[in-house]
DNA sequence: ACGAACACGTGATAC
DNA sequence: TGTATCACGTGTTCG
């Protein structure tokens, strides 16, 4: 406690260290202070710099170098902490001067977002199943007010599939937030985000669940009509 | 400068802070400092506390409250910046306890990440174009050492492309880290990330284009073989 | 002058 | 013990 301002005096006095302004006039009054110190360690042997060649360091001495390297390791620290951040600065949309509170403000926005995808990448990067499936996952993030929910479908390919599903949720009055279209080898899955709007309930999700349900039989039936361009809504 | 400090020893006393330990223990003796601090400020009229009902602030009760704002702000400064660093904390994989330094770190990493997969998100968003398009971009960024650049291939759909493809990747010894295949309406799109080892040079890059462009002709004389099973390098 | 943002040195604390 | 981290108050600089 006493000890290290005891210590910052000495420093001071050595000019060992800049600290802003040197000695007395840095706002730390040295008056009494060496009356003081004797008080505190009465074993006081070199307080006037020369400890008669490295020999027992003096307890003064000890607890200067420990602050000293406190005072070096607290500097790495924050150099450590700060090239984080500006290499975080080089990555983001923002120039070098951006806060640190607002740059990692933008952080975790960012962060968020990958968050999202990452779950979606990892979908992609996995091929159409062999199987045919259906998943229908009620949403259990409600951003924005409204329901959100992922809808699967994987099963074998046909060119009308797309504009049927997109015939299904228009019916649904379902939102298409995002379509994920994977197809190899005549197998495709959708991966879908679909939003319903505020007069839906869970109801809907069954409904969809059934329909994409006939949908996945009426695909068996091989009937390869004439190509149509796709149309789905984009966020 | 001086005047801070002067303040500081004037809250000492006053206790309206808690500042480690009270008055003259804290390492600050406040010796001597009151005749200092009236040489410092001739016009003083009010070391005294009450400065006779909200009369005009004396130059020591200003720059009191100027150093109780800053010291204020400077801890919303603080808690702001921790509470973000609290978020981030709760969105990557690591405990509360982790350091603001090594968390820093793996929010680089993962901000990192991030960069790459965002541009293929914003091509998966889109779908294939009606026209034939090859493009090769020569990687840019040469991550641990190699060199990795992006391919892609937008042509008509059939079931032996992909196998195609990957025999060509085969024969160049070039490595697939990631395969974003998208195809609707019978039309596909390939963006695959490829990885060159040492002994490649930006020749193979050619060499790659050619053989595309090859296998974009030879995509429209229709030889529907048997469909195969793809076989991609994954990362 | 005034607030905002920064780096610094320090005391406290955990292992 | 020494060696990490952290929060805090401060001095300083910039709009």
């Amino acid at each position: 406690m006493d000890q290290s301002s005891e210590l910052y005096r000495l420093l001071a006095q050595n000019g060992a260290f800049s600290l802003g302004g040197a000695g007395g006039s840095c706002g730390f009054p040295a008056t009494q202070s060496m009356s003081s110190s004797s008080s505190y360690y009465p074993l006081d042997k070199s307080t006037t710099a020369a400890a008669s060649e490295a020999a027992v360091p003096s307890a003064h001495d000890r607890a200067l170098t420990a602050l000293k390297n406190h005072k070096e390791a607290e500097k790495r620290r924050r150099e450590r902490i700060n090239s984080h951040l500006d290499k975080l600065r080089t990555l983001l949309p923002c120039n070098s001067k951006t806060d640190k509170a607002s740059l990692l403000a933008k952080v975790v926005e960012r962060v968020k977002e990958l968050k999202n995808e990452t779950s979606e990448i990892a979908e992609l990067e996995s091929f159409p199943s062999e199987t045919d499936e259906i998943s229908v996952l009620s949403g259990e993030q409600s951003e924005d007010g409204r329901l959100v929910f992922k809808a699967s479908l994987c099963c074998e390919d046909r060119s009308d599939l797309i504009p049927d599903l997109n015939d299904i949720l228009n019916s649904l009055q379902l939102k298409t937030l995002r379509a994920d279209i994977v197809t190899v080898g005549g197998r495709i899955r959708n991966v879908l985000l679909i939003a319903a709007n505020d007069h839906h309930s869970l109801e809907s999700v069954h409904f969809l669940q059934n329909a994409l349900k006939s949908l996945l039989e009426r695909s068996n039936s091989s009937l390869t009509s004439k190509r149509r361009r796709l149309v789905l809504h984009h966020k």
